[in-house]
DNA sequence: AAGAGTTTTGAACATACGGTCCAATATAGG
DNA sequence: CCTATATTGGACCGTATGTTCAAAACTCTT
């Protein structure tokens, strides 16, 4: 019972998350977030507590996402791993201006400062690269990739490019210069196949 | 004539750097600026102008000298082009919290709302793109490289590594799996050798 | 209809912020 | 020694910030 709320949760965090991804999270002023979200200033108090609160919240739910796209990301057949790990690379044809990774952009600003935020970065970051490392794994079974050669680290490899590729189309790098990066990429390691 | 300045501008210009790259542009105050220069609000705002031209008089040295560093990097004999590649990669071994570059930093945090830093992003990275272009090439005539290999593209994928490796690190990411990443890439790139 | 329980609202609050100003101070040249 | 000039450090201002709160609005139960 009790007045019923007027706003849908789970778009005023989607809303949130884009502005903080935009500004980032000193330049997100709480006015911000109300303008955005259409929700008062004392509404999104009550609801999911303070400004720091929020954002850890947002954080959470995105790295816990990230976490669970990269599992997906393993599951298929070995002969198409590397297809996968290619697909994950390149930028959206439709690319303006970056969407962009809240990992990375939050990483960037807050881990020096924010403890909270830099260990679950780090947890993130180790499960993108064991996914990677079993994608590579998967490759190599599938005589794709050179059995001999260190999984894990090539799988490191594509989660570097990854956010590499993200930095400089943040940049406004010409997205048909980063596809052609992934693409150098993915080669690099399928060259190590035995002919 | 007049009164001489107290300060060395340099030393509090690599002062100013440091706190800007820890905390960020909105993250820093003035008053930080100030208690870590050791100079009042009143002498920043006489030597440099305000907080928004201080950063950009910052960020703009920053990228000239990287843009320097990177055209001193193709400086050398052929032969060891690749190893130069990989001394760029890998992180040094008394690595602690990342000094980090303050080049990813602004653009990560300001590239969206600020044209100025994006645009100088922009033609930082291309110069660091063109750059490892030469070296690559460096090494296809050295014979380490592959000469039918996309030399832009190889260079591209030892920027983006050398971002990722930096974005990873600044999570707290073991430095040595960072240097194995390191080793990798450049393993990658030389394994185009025609035998 | 009345009441209980929640959410919304909009204003109020204290503080921190970026920015400005100025009297006091220190120095170089005349 | 004096004058001109630059720096200094702190007081000061208006605004924006994060946060709180009392009152109003609303739904469901009794």
């Amino acid at each position: 019972m009790g007045r019923p709320r007027k706003f849908d949760e789970r778009e005023v965090l989607a809303t949130a998350r884009r502005v903080f991804n935009e500004t980032g999270f000193h330049g997100t002023s709480v006015d911000d977030l109300s303008r955005a979200t259409g929700l008062s200033k004392g509404s999104l108090y009550g609801a999911f507590g303070d400004k720091d609160a929020l954002f850890q919240r947002i954080f959470d739910d995105y790295c816990t996402s990230a976490g669970q796209d990269a599992a997906a990301r393993v599951e298929g057949p070995d002969d198409e791993a590397l297809n996968r790990l290619h697909a994950w690379l390149r930028v959206p044809d439709g690319h303006r201006g970056s969407l962009g990774c809240l990992l990375a952009k939050a990483t960037a600003e807050l881990a020096w400062e924010n403890e909270a935020i830099a260990a679950r970065s780090r947890t993130t970051y180790e499960i993108l690269l064991d996914s990677c490392r079993r994608l590579v794994e998967q490759a190599q079974r599938a005589g794709h990739v050179d059995p001999a050669a260190d999984a894990e680290a090539l799988g490191g490899l594509v989660v570097t490019t990854h956010r590499g590729i993200e930095a400089l189309a943040k940049a406004g790098v010409d997205p048909a210069t980063l596809n052609r990066i992934a693409d150098a990429a993915i080669d690099s390691i399928a060259l190590r196949v035995r002919v």
